[in-house]
DNA sequence: TGTACATCAGTGAACGCGCGTTCACTGATGTAC
DNA sequence: TGTACATCAGTGAACGCGCGTTCACTGATGTAC
């Protein structure tokens, strides 16, 4: 999922698309090393430019940071919905559906799903972040009120959204920080997974 | 919760308990700035040392950290152990309790949860922290199985339990990465952690 | 009770380092005439 | 088609900074005799 970007050897002058290719850089470095081991200086040495250049693009370190975050959103939105193609309408699969997407994202990318979560800093004042978020929930909240045959989100449809959200929110982290691992706990993701969609929709009869 | 420590002036050459010292103004330092912008020269001039100090006690910044991760664990298990007491015994109380105080960990400490969960290096190395983890784990599976009146942790049993802890874990990010009040979701904690623990633990009858 | 000594938690000065960022600049490109 | 010029994405050298860590040291303490 994660391809190293070629050192970038120019023919000309200028990039073509600097600002793309150092978020690329930028996003290949933090998966390798880490949110907080992120130099510009390396992402520069990687994109084969000079350690001003990102300052034509970006403010500053943290809005190169906040830009790979804000990719990622969308990355992790377009798959969601991709997911959900061909599966059967008022289906538990859909819901089901989006907790994996969720959970492989962050698997995959578990650096830029941290820099998704606020770790870098001044995500709050970011309109457009909020906005992605917003935006990526509304598929879930949807989803959810499809499931009960409505179009119409009401409140009940908000509270099962978010804990879905809540849920594979945490199974996520605790899957990247390799709790489960320390804590010897193998689990079969399609069956939890199935099966918390189950119970937060309501359709558990004791047990 | 987090008293900033006075700028201990020290009245002997020797100092007491340097290492708690230190431990303490970390935490407060974290908490302040947040985990990735600890210096230790400025965790030193807190807690009123030489920057060289810490180097008696901690082999570097990471065990440093490390070590103020783990005082998080026995205090956030002794909370909850703390929770439980006077509480009726089988009831699911007891387990929204245990995810109340999960959740306020967090809230109160979102530096120190932060570097609980893996933020700071090295975390997978450490047979100590590893076993606080079980240790705080076992609490859950525990009263998950004496929920059902057993003494004897079956799968179910795991199986709850990590359902209820991914679930909490995930809505206390959420929480402190301020996502709830981006989102414009006020939620009621208590009514959300009961519904929760109801689900969970196999009591709902369709809704 | 007094002295000698081992221990080791502290000092404070210094280090090398890599970082983020700025600066005056340069060269490629597109457009107006 | 050819020239003048504005634009601006790139350069490369330099900066100041604060950091983590090391070093030889010093002074307080506890203990053995």
């Amino acid at each position: 999922m994660t391809k190293p970007p070629s050192k970038q050897a120019r023919d000309s002058y200028h990039h073509g698309d600097l600002r793309a290719q150092l978020i690329e850089a930028t996003r290949h470095l933090v998966e390798l090393k880490g949110p907080d081991h992120l130099s510009v200086s390396e992402a520069c040495r990687l994109a084969g430019v000079s350690t001003a250049a990102p300052y034509k693009h970006f403010k500053d370190k943290d809005e190169l940071l906040r830009a790979v975050a804000f990719e990622g959103m969308g990355r992790q939105r377009d798959q969601m919905l991709a997911a959900l193609e061909g599966l059967p309408e008022r289906s538990l699969e859909r819901i089901s559906a989006l907790g994996h997407v969720y959970i492989n994202f962050a698997r995959n990318e578990p650096a830029v799903f941290r820099l998704m979560f606020g770790l870098s800093d001044d995500h709050s004042e970011d309109d457009a972040m909020i906005d992605k978020g917003k935006k990526t929930f509304a598929v879930v909240r949807e989803e959810v009120a499809a499931y009960r045959g409505s179009t119409v989100i009401e409140s009940i449809d908000e509270r099962r959204a978010f804990q879905l959200w809540s849920f594979v929110h945490g199974l996520s982290f605790l899957l990247i920080d390799g709790k489960l691992q320390k804590m010897e706990m193998p689990v079969d993701m399609s069956d939890m997974l199935d099966d918390i969609a189950r119970r937060v929709m309501g359709e558990v009869v004791s047990t």
